[in-house]
DNA sequence: TATGAATGAGATTTCATTCAT
DNA sequence: AATGAATGAAATCTCATTCAT
């Protein structure tokens, strides 16, 4: 592929992202995205077999950067220092769910049965799942799983974006990533801000 | 209607519920539906004007369950028997995600753009997240909004137990309950279990 | 299916056999054959799956139709009376060949590669060659294989049928069968009418 | 054009000639002959107007090849040395339909309807058949045409070695050509080996 | 002379919904 | 109250051919 093959593609999966963000996953039609991408159907065709495999395209893309962000969480200490690094994580993670907002709104309504795409995101939180268990491990009690515990804290966090996102509930990016820092932080060392 | 036409009716609902989680909401098709209810897509339009209004007569029902069940969430205490009044509120919840296992994953993918489905669900949330934010604020640093954090504890237990229901991880029943108990808690009064 | 669905499959048949023969079968669309049945696509797709299943439907009673000819297929003898009954089973099969001209010249036409069409010929094709071999090996010479000349037989049968019936010759329906009738009888038994 | 220009068309032409044998006419894309020449569909373009004009390259060609065989048949005579030059000539059919195999299959696929392909093939065995009557005239009974039972024969000749080539039936060609001569020979002057 | 990319007309197929009985 | 049949709009997908470089 040449640096024209290369751009009509991008062209469309940009142009598929958009549309999967406006219209969700299944109502997006391929004649949305190549008209948006000004091309035609044939064009789509040469590049991507159906609407799922672009699809697949752009949330592999964003898999990736997931799991690399998991790798970058560092170490959570009880102390204001640690809640700033964890803070400071989430907002990382806020930039990466914004850049990437309408995948992953389309990637929920995507995952259903047994499609690729199910387990491709469950690759991605089992991956941050075990970086966040081995964070929470060191302060759990004994009878909880961390890793359980840790998916439970990752679903948290996905959710409360995905929710700001679709505008279901009107939150800001700050209260987001405040929220979720110190119901994070405290559910893993405990509340040690003072009470009102 | 007579009791025929209940009981008819009755058949198509459950039919629906069964298909609607096999295969989605959008994959379910009425042929499917009348399939497995064995009766026809004449019968079907006779009782649903079409396949959304189906859905959402399976969805008022959670819904309204929901919202009860939120009602009736305890006032929690940092103490133990907080925790396990806690525990036992949750543990109604999974009884009745299991119960409607198929109709609240259907739910995540019909829940897009502006249908009704959406506020629908934005309503059950927000009553909940309600509720837990008025057992939250007694604790809650200053510097977070209740409703926020109530919703984020509200969003990790829905997205357990969704990932639970649709064995994208392999968790049971009492890990999950057990789990959310101990990480919601922790999160409302600090962690005073003893450290490892 | 009710006596209603019975005559639109019927109807689509018809319709199909019509296609097929006047435009080959792979020029036939399903929307030629939809607009001469005077139906729908939809109504097309609720009775086969495709174009080729259509075919395949007509091809099997055609073939069925062959194998039942073959059956019938009389002790062939040197003499006159002999050549005769050949002549009426050439006859017959005239008859059958005319009044499934248009599958069977489509059929050649389908038949390529590995579809299913060539395998279901080639079971006609060879019980044929086998029922004629019995009337051959009775003379035939030495070093001849009956079953190969019964098919070289058949082959010269259906292939001139093939050549009047698609107007690539112009030769009558007498003009065939009577030197079919003649050629195959004196392939078998030697030529026994007078020399000019 | 020059040497290397040859050299493509040649190349596509054979690539060509193996795609229609093995996926037939219709069924072969010009995507698959510009792959298995290692070319560009735009080179394609430049030396055919369509895929009909490269199938129609190939088939002029073996046209030509079998009209010149054609003229090469012998007088055949009632005796054993006739049934041998019979043999011989077949034995040279035999020869021109493997070495043209693939076009040879093809053609029977594309001959439909008012292609000029029919037309190229009704000159062909027009030629064919009008050879074989010469010969068959001297001894045919006076009720038959001489061209319809050279008709006859040649459609058994090519039919056998079509059933042969496409493996539907196996026949080894010895045994092909043997038949064939053996009955032709019989059919023209009468079955004159010894009885079992 | 060669080619990768683009095209778009047209084919197939699906399926929610309506109809006639 | 029930149903089998029919519908057709709209979607997906294919592929011979043309274009720009």
């Amino acid at each position: 592929m040449r640096a024209r093959g290369r751009q009509t593609m991008r062209t469309l999966l940009d142009a598929g992202a958009e549309v999967f963000a406006e219209r969700g996953y299944h109502a997006a039609r391929v004649d949305d995205i190549v008209t948006r991408a000004e091309t035609s159907h044939g064009t789509f065709y040469l590049y991507f077999s159906n609407k799922e495999e672009l699809f697949r395209a752009l949330a592999v893309d964003v898999a990736a950067a997931i799991v690399e962000l998991g790798e970058a969480l560092p170490p959570i200490t009880a102390d204001g220092a640690g809640e700033q690094r964890l803070r400071d994580w989430l907002d990382r993670f806020a930039d990466l769910y914004e850049r990437n907002r309408s995948t992953l709104q389309a990637w929920t309504e995507a995952e259903i049965g047994d499609s690729e795409f199910g387990r491709l995101g469950d690759d991605v939180f089992a991956e941050l799942s075990r970086v966040v268990a081995t964070r929470v491990r060191a302060s759990a009690p004994d009878d909880i799983d961390p890793v359980t515990a840790g998916l439970a804290v990752v679903a948290m966090i996905e959710r409360l974006h995905y929710y700001a996102a679709t505008g279901q509930v009107r939150i800001s990016r700050e209260e987001t990533v405040g929220t979720l820092a110190s119901v994070t932080h405290d559910a893993i060392f405990g509340n040690t801000t003072p009470r009102r």
